[in-house]
RNA sequence: GCGCCCGUAGCUCAGUGGAUAGAGCGUCAGGUUGCGGACCUGAAGGUCGUGAGUUCGAGUCUCGCCGGGCGCGCCA
């Protein structure tokens, strides 16, 4: 379904080939290389619904000045007060085309939310993807603290963001269940259990003594006691229940995961082995010092990498390749690889891997995420699971909710780095403007009520209501952005846009409401349409509300 | 030394190459005989780190410099 962007792009570019038909608009003696059509919505009301600068780029191209290619854009529009799109079109500045809206389509289109319902925003994309997305990937040696857990709200987030935008997303959680921290973590539990210090490298958090608690006697029938495999298996035993406490942690914000992959498995299934093998039908695998390397520097990297170590052992990039090879052989499109900023010396190393096995390296995308420094007092204080000090998401849920820490990371870029003070947080979450949001909503809920109580009701339509009244025009007219606003934050990969445009409308939604009086059994007609006017509001609130996984609460 | 990220209002942060750079919080001054005051109106507050360049046009793109962060292992 075409957006209004869209459509308004679609007017502009037939009008293009009209003025160049008609003669108004001719080209040089050589070819002209036509720019994309591109049309924003200025910040000033008076200058427009939308506007264009394409007279001010096509000007050089065909040796005449902006302002007389904008006329005849603006002639080739033809737009006039019954035009079903655009109602008006003017030359502005330098050559600036500026466009407004035709009402009556405003009204249609305001229609239209109502019956999309909560898939209002939500548009078909012209080449859906299939698409993995991979984030949070914390081994689980321990809680998911506040730093781990940004890549799970960026990348749930975007994952949402995706969907709406059209595309079919599988999230995935990558871990490592059989490094040697595992079994530093079961010994660690292990001396808890029997009264002994924990050893200096180990894990000392508060949730190992939870763990050496609850550890039974034996585990897969191995009596503890008597093995010196008693690491390792008290390491796998207390992995899992950490993984499936990290799964319950993320179900509290609202996060799921398709699929659970572990390292061990990429081997014990062959996937590193065939990547591996891939690489040197390639020739790009070599050997020296008694190990295996990647000739990365062929494409560009400064070093080559190790696959296979010396003794034999894989190293962790080995695994990286075989994981890819795992996920094309799934049919996905794309691989988005959510990592934190630390990991940004792995990326090049992937992407040659990618292309060295044969497949295109801009389908292996990695989006960092800036570090979370955990502050107290104002000052930075560290944080690791090995210490045991640090914040836990469980914490972060507890103080502020789910919805105010979805908020608080959707509207920040992933790459700024946040210093996160859990005292501040509170004494904020309360100021968070995701309770404007959803202020607004709860409000208009709270109307719709009034006027059922009062024996009102929502005009069907708002045909041939808002034309006359620019207050509520204008706030339609903000209703109808949310689409683009979607599919562009699919393509920048980022959701700041979503968070801008609810408050915006929120803004717009309160001015409405002081300026204009909804529910009023004097005057029903107006009345109807009002209240069909909110209503479309309040469905485009709870729209950009539910697509970043926040609750559209009726009351509050 | 090399690579990547960041630098915008007092604070936290937005800002697809476009017209007069915005929001929230904080500060100051106001607003309720009507539908939710978790709201609204107004004011103060900016050399967009800095210097060049590209462009009709630069917070945005390119290069240098300054400042902060993170990487640079046969660790993960």
């Amino acid at each position: 379904m075409a957006t209004l962007r869209d459509l308004v792009t679609q007017r502009i570019a037939s009008a293009l080939d009209a003025a160049f038909a008609s003669g108004a608009l001719v080209t040089p003696d050589e070819a002209v290389l036509l720019p994309d059509i591109e049309i924003a919505r200025p910040q000033q009301a008076e200058h427009g619904d939308y506007a264009t600068n394409l007279a001010l780029q096509l000007a050089g191209k065909l040796r005449k000045p902006p302002r007389d290619v904008a006329a005849a854009l603006v002639e080739a529009l033809a737009a006039s007060a019954d035009d079903p799109l655009v109602a008006r079109a003017e030359v502005a500045g330098p050559g600036f085309v500026n466009l407004w809206l035709a009402p009556a389509h405003v009204e249609a289109a305001a229609d239209a939310i109502r019956s999309a319902g909560t898939q209002y925003g939500r548009s078909e994309a012209e080449h859906p993807l299939k698409i993995n997305v991979e984030f949070v990937s914390a081994n689980p040696t321990g809680p998911l603290t506040v730093g781990n857990a940004r890549g799970a709200f960026v990348g749930d987030l975007l994952s949402r963001v995706l969907e709406a935008a059209g595309h079919t997303i599988t999230r995935e959680y990558y871990f490592n269940d059989s490094g040697s921290q595992v079994e530093r973590l079961g010994q660690s539990v292990l001396a808890v259990r029997n009264g002994q210090p924990v050893a200096e490298d180990g894990y000392h958090g508060d949730y190992v003594k939870d763990l050496a608690e609850s550890l039974p006697a034996d585990v897969e029938g191995k009596a503890l006691e008597d093995t010196a495999m008693g690491g390792w298996i008290v390491g796998e035993w207390a992995s899992e229940q950490i993984r499936a406490g990290i799964e319950r942690s993320l179900a509290n914000l609202g996060v799921r995961f398709d699929v659970w992959k572990s390292e061990g498995s990429l081997h014990t299934e062959g996937w590193v082995t065939q990547g591996v093998d891939r690489l040197r039908e390639a020739g790009q695998l070599y050997e020296q010092d008694g190990a295996q390397w990647f000739n990365s520097t062929a494409y560009g990297d400064d070093k080559d990498r190790v696959v296979y170590r010396s003794s034999g052992e894989p190293t962790y990039f080995a695994s990286d390749i075989g994981y890819v090879v795992e996920k094309f052989s799934r049919g996905f499109d794309e691989l988005i690889y959510v990592w934190g900023a630390d990991h940004h010396g792995t990326i090049a190393r992937l992407h040659n891997a990618a292309q060295a096995l044969g497949f295109d390296p801009d389908k292996v995308i990695v989006l960092l995420v800036a570090w979370v420094r955990f502050v107290v007092d104002g000052v930075e204080a560290s944080m690791s699971k090995r210490s045991g000090k640090f914040i836990t998401l469980d914490d972060l849920l507890a103080e502020v909710g789910p919805d105010a820490a979805r908020w608080f990371f959707a509207s920040r870029a992933p790459s700024t780095g946040i210093d996160f003070d859990i005292e501040l947080a509170r004494k904020q979450s309360s100021e968070n403007p995701v309770f404007y949001v959803q202020y607004a909503h709860a409000r208009i809920s709270s109307i719709l009520r009034k006027a059922a109580d009062e024996g009102l009701a929502p005009a069907d339509s708002v045909a041939g209501g808002l034309a006359d009244d620019p207050v509520a025009l204008g706030l339609a007219k903000e209703l109808l952005t949310l689409p683009d606003i979607v599919r562009d934050a699919a393509k920048e990969r980022q959701t700041q846009a979503v968070t801008t445009f609810a408050t915006e409308l929120a803004t717009t939604f309160h001015a409405f409401y002081r300026d204009r009086r909804v529910v009023d059994k004097d005057d029903p007609q107006t009345s109807a349409t009002r209240l069909a006017l909110v209503d479309a509001t309040r469905v485009t609130l709870a729209s950009a509300l539910g697509l970043l996984g926040i609750s559209a609460p009726e009351s509050m």
